[in-house]
DNA sequence: TAAATATAGTCAACTTAATTGACTTTATTC
DNA sequence: GAATAAAGTCAATTAAGTTGACTATATTTA
């Protein structure tokens, strides 16, 4: 990609180039750290389980996806060690999915670096601005959406 | 998803939301207007595509996908009568992937959606504030990845 | 309280959009 | 003219989701 068509972008490209810039360092930084089974579907699923587990259906509905595909997941990231599933102490029929220490390391491991991009990208536009892109995406996303929350919303991370 | 979990977006869930916002109204519209077997994926390989048409070569590398899935790719878009293959005239071996009259139209389609979301968006937050948010990001991109433009960095639209 | 219904999770088969590898046809290079 | 490179396609595989059918446990109801 040269950058003569870059000049060209709309919104749309812009949102999703900035997202993917964003999300693709996330993740090479994540694999340098020994995390890179970890997807970026995984990191939105992480922050619902925290801070007290959550079933597999409560999952499925936060991430709009059905609860066979929470399921999958689930195996996934409990063979690679992030979750586990623990039976629910009352229903029997309920598993909470919870993370395990490697899980909690490297949502921590995230935040730092998402914490260190953000600085970098204040440091090129300015911690004002910075603070405007942030209030006007929560309102352009929050009041679009009102309460019309759409399965087809799936955020990552 | 509720209105609390949504204060605690940080940048990322905040680029993914508003992109997947922008998105889904953009292919419900077009769905609408009769384009329902157009995907997200499809609408950056027209970028690419227009004006002069381009090779399956030139798609994948701009697209940051193999050649054998802009082969599949345009197979179905054919087939829904979007672009046609035209054989270069000097080069047999190269097929020159054009848009149709059809394909013209969901293009004019788009870009009239995408403008009618954008002014929505203007009323929202103001002219100039969208105008700094479209600067921001594209400084953002356009810095962060200089010269190093990863086939990881795939947009659509 | 027993029977019917609903809920949580999983298994299996299928779909979609990508991948890798092997191949054909045409151009270029030596 | 022979070897190599390039453009495209075919086939098999993978990844991440889907739908449908099933088991086990809870809840409702007659």
């Amino acid at each position: 990609m040269n950058n003569q068509l870059f000049s060209e972008l709309d919104l749309a490209a812009l949102l999703s180039l900035s997202f993917s810039t964003l999300i693709n360092e996330l993740h090479d930084r994540l694999s340098e750290l020994g995390y890179g089974d970890i997807k970026p579907a995984h990191g939105f699923m992480f922050k619902r389980i925290i801070p007290n587990g959550a079933t597999g259906i409560e999952l499925a509905e936060y991430l709009g996806i059905t609860k066979q595909a929470v399921s999958k997941m689930a195996d996934y990231l409990e063979k690679s060690g992030y979750v586990m599933r623990q039976t629910h102490s009352t229903d029997k029929r309920e598993k909470i999915i919870v993370l395990t220490e490697r899980g909690c390391l490297v949502m921590k491991a995230k935040e730092e670096i998402l914490a260190e991009i953000e600085r970098r990208w204040i440091d090129n536009i300015g911690a004002e601005r910075m603070q405007m892109l942030k209030e006007d995406l929560t309102k352009l996303v929050y009041e679009t959406n009102e309460d019309k929350w759409s399965s087809k919303l799936r955020p990552v991370w």
